[in-house]
DNA sequence: CGAACCTTTGAAGTGACTCAATGCGTGTGG
DNA sequence: CCACACGCATTGAGTCACTTCAAAGGTTCG
């Protein structure tokens, strides 16, 4: 469960009691393939959050009009399925992108965690706060930019994240979505992200080998996207002692 | 503090002793007039919580390029800054629209309700969670569909959100928000916004009187923004009575 | 070797933007 | 009490980013 724990180690230590207790919550652990759909919008009840090991997650939802947009990435140390949690019905599919292997986590223990351990509240909270930040971001991008700032972005966003569990290396920038994907993610058509990445890449911003897309000028990707790392930004200072284990 | 604790009575009845316990927490209480920035990204910390009992505010923030995006609307018994809690630097603006009277929340106190009380961290959570599918909403209609559907779901949002805290009477589908605000919240520029509300506006499904608008034809606004209210689809059975005082 | 899926390219159409100007209501000061 | 300023709403004309429709080229895998 190291990686489980990398994330949060990154945010605030866990305390040995702390993790031992938590470790006891997930219930499980799946290994899943690429396709599988964990949580459907319109069938499933959302009463799991997963945890993830390993792998590559992505949140949607379609439109009556056979449209889908994608409205969240998730990799390695992620906590997936916060915004279904307080509500009968799933508010978002969620679909597996790459082998993945996932700790689930039934909602009824939410409560035995909040109650231990009041730091978990805290940092449960958290991540749900800095998902609301990246939501936010992807916002005014798709809404207030034009698609060439937006695929810079998403870019960085996938980039920074990647980076954020040391998942490096050679393959470090490596973006697991179709052309299409993409574009469900920000806001355009498949056509439009091919041209709008060929532009990127004439223009020396970034790199494509076999459908991988390499980010070779993070600055002036950055720059164009007007990309700001949200975890580079966290302050944790308000909970870092306080909460005791009661 | 009748308002605080409605919406939250709403959500799930607080007991007499964390009611009593809650009231504590909040430091102050203050008024508002509309244009007073309450939180500004690029140059406060955002060391406080808001708890909305009476007025309007929104979170927006601002490109470089000059361009505005309001992300988010606030009504009476909302709390307001949560995605900005965990951060150094807040992630985006909050302003004023309405003459608002509002509770202040230092930051520091979370720590207490979360210890003393692990059903308020929860609650908090599940305010985070609410914000969270709300923007997930947004983000799929600026995303993935027209101007005249973005506009419905935005009324919708509002005379939904608005029904919520029993703002109701004659007044009660009023938006208080100027064409170009709405055209920020929307992704679209005032010219468009004006020109779409011209649109519903002959298709009967909405009427106008002095900048005010009245959704009329609820049911066809619904179908055309595939509007899911999601107060209505609450599910907090998860933490009803389990989490005790300790 | 073919099927399935993804990527790439072209050409025409359109929703929304930009630029520009007018109208309208309210408040303010001469 | 009128004149003016200011913010907001409205309308028109031209342009552009992106879409839609259509088709061909690559890759991977059974």
């Amino acid at each position: 469960m190291e990686t489980l724990l990398a994330k949060y180690g990154k945010i605030t230590p866990l305390r040995a009691e702390e993790e031992e207790s938590f470790k006891g919550l997930a219930s499980t652990i799946r290994e899943y393939e690429p396709g599988k759909t964990l949580v459907c919008s319109e069938l499933d009840g959302p009463d799991q959050l997963f945890i993830i090991d390993e792998g590559e997650l992505f949140a949607s939802m379609e439109l009556p009009s056979g449209a889908r947009a994608i409205t969240r990435l998730y990799f390695a140390g992620d906590i997936v399925g916060t915004a279904n949690i307080p509500f009968e019905h799933a508010t978002h599919t969620i679909t597996v992108n790459a082998p993945s292997r996932i700790y689930v986590f039934p909602r009824s223990k939410l409560v035995d965690a909040f109650t231990q351990m009041p730091r978990i509240a805290a940092i449960f909270y958290t991540f749900a706060a800095m998902e609301n930040a990246i939501l936010n971001d992807r916002l005014v991008s798709v809404g207030r930019t034009r698609g060439r700032e937006r695929l810079a972005l998403l870019i960085m966003e996938i980039v920074s994240r990647h980076g954020l569990m040391g998942i490096e290396g050679k393959d470090q920038f490596r973006i697991g979505l179709t052309q299409s994907q993409i574009g469900d993610a920000i806001g355009l058509t498949e056509i439009q992200v091919n041209r709008l990445m060929r532009e990127l890449s004439e223009d020396g911003l970034i790199e494509r080998e076999n459908g991988r897309i390499v980010a070779i000028d993070r600055d002036r990707l950055c720059e164009l996207a007007q990309f700001r790392n949200r975890y580079d930004d966290l302050d944790l200072e308000w909970f870092k002692d306080d909460l005791g284990t009661q």
